[in-house]
DNA sequence: CTATGGACGTGACAAAAGTCACGGATCGGT
DNA sequence: ACCGATCCGTGACTTTTGTCACGTCCATAG
């Protein structure tokens, strides 16, 4: 039998997975989570043999889970995402995560998926796979991706500067390096591509 | 029997509701789609009792779904969305949807409410339905929501005003007048609680 | 040791974005 | 017809953003 938690904030998937995972005679749903910090609590509790962490998550994302409890207890985690990007893949892995899958692939797959995990393999789409090989590695050094970060919300340059306790013309050199990196000409753009590319 | 159209361009959701309500021994699955223009195109082919819409789809959304297929047929639709917005629900009672639903809700809730629209009520989550009460009517008028969408995506005011032929000086007023209503300082900003609150 | 290169920080300058006051068009109400 | 209200469009004016040239610090290689 095997053991699984499933972590996602949106309920209605969450609880349709559940349910047909449940239909599985060889699988045990022994947790639903809506959020990271439930989700890692949970798994340090009952150490199921799968975790399946939504990415997406409030609070903690579904790779910050996946390497907190791999880290604490003998426990598997896939990682699914609606828009699985080459970053993302790249963090994951890093981060311990054995299996990766995204949302646009059907249900019915999920438990397949998981039957490959708990046996020790690993498991990574075939077409997130294909993405992640054209090598798309940020530009950004670790400060511009702090400016980044910070302005997403479309604050002002003194905004930025005083939370990261700069002189605004440092934020504007570093928004303007930004935009020469990312070739875009305005911050918004740059802090859609760089979501885009999954980057912060 | 009650027949059901299911469009949701997530493909995991999408496949796990169909599974689930091909449990149900009152409901029939007869179509699944991936986005509105298929959506649309199905359900005009083989007129479903209730069609079960995703609003966030490439091409046409859930709502201009719902417009076009009530339209036509006697088909009646439910409304399924990740973040509901009052703005948006709305919209979508002023196109003939018969249902509002959350994906925070359970799977478990979508056969009964299928039941439920199959049988000639309307149903209103009635989370969405307090939220929509303390009304929160879009100020901006629809030149202004123009503007706004067409810098949603961070081009300059040169370039919003070349794809509406304005001059830019306009464009700037416009923009002006948005952020003053608001009461935001950037466009970026604009944008964002315009989204949030489901008016572009 | 020094020099070469990278990341970070800063201030002066040009080009945007945002503000303001104004004119014309349209639509209801009187 | 007149008035008021509202929206659209425009150009002058100020503030913010983006660009550039420069200096510092630190690491690594010759």
């Amino acid at each position: 039998m095997i053991r699984v938690l499933i972590a996602d904030d949106e309920g209605m998937i969450r609880s349709a997975l559940a349910a047909l995972l449940r239909l599985e005679p060889d699988i045990d749903v022994v947790a639903e989570c809506a959020d990271g910090e439930q989700a890692v609590a949970a798994a340090l509790r009952l150490e199921p043999d799968v975790c399946l962490l939504d990415l997406e998550m409030p609070g903690l994302d579904g790779v910050e889970v996946a390497e907190r409890v791999t880290r604490a207890v003998a426990t598997r985690c896939i990682v699914i995402t609606r828009h699985a990007r080459p970053g993302v893949l790249r963090r994951a892995l890093a981060s311990g995560v054995s299996g990766f899958l995204p949302k646009s692939r059907g249900a019915d797959e999920v438990a397949a998926v998981i039957r490959r995990i708990a046996a020790g393999e690993r498991y990574i789409d075939s077409e997130v796979a294909a993405d992640a090989l054209r090598d798309e590695r940020c530009p950004l050094t670790d400060r511009e991706l702090d400016i980044l970060r910070a302005g997403r919300r479309g604050e002002t340059t003194g905004q930025i500067a005083r939370t990261l306790s700069l002189a605004p013309g440092t934020v504007r050199n570093h928004v303007s390096a930004i935009l020469a990196k990312l070739a875009v000409s305005t911050r918004q753009q740059a802090v859609l591509t760089a979501e885009e590319a999954g980057w912060i």
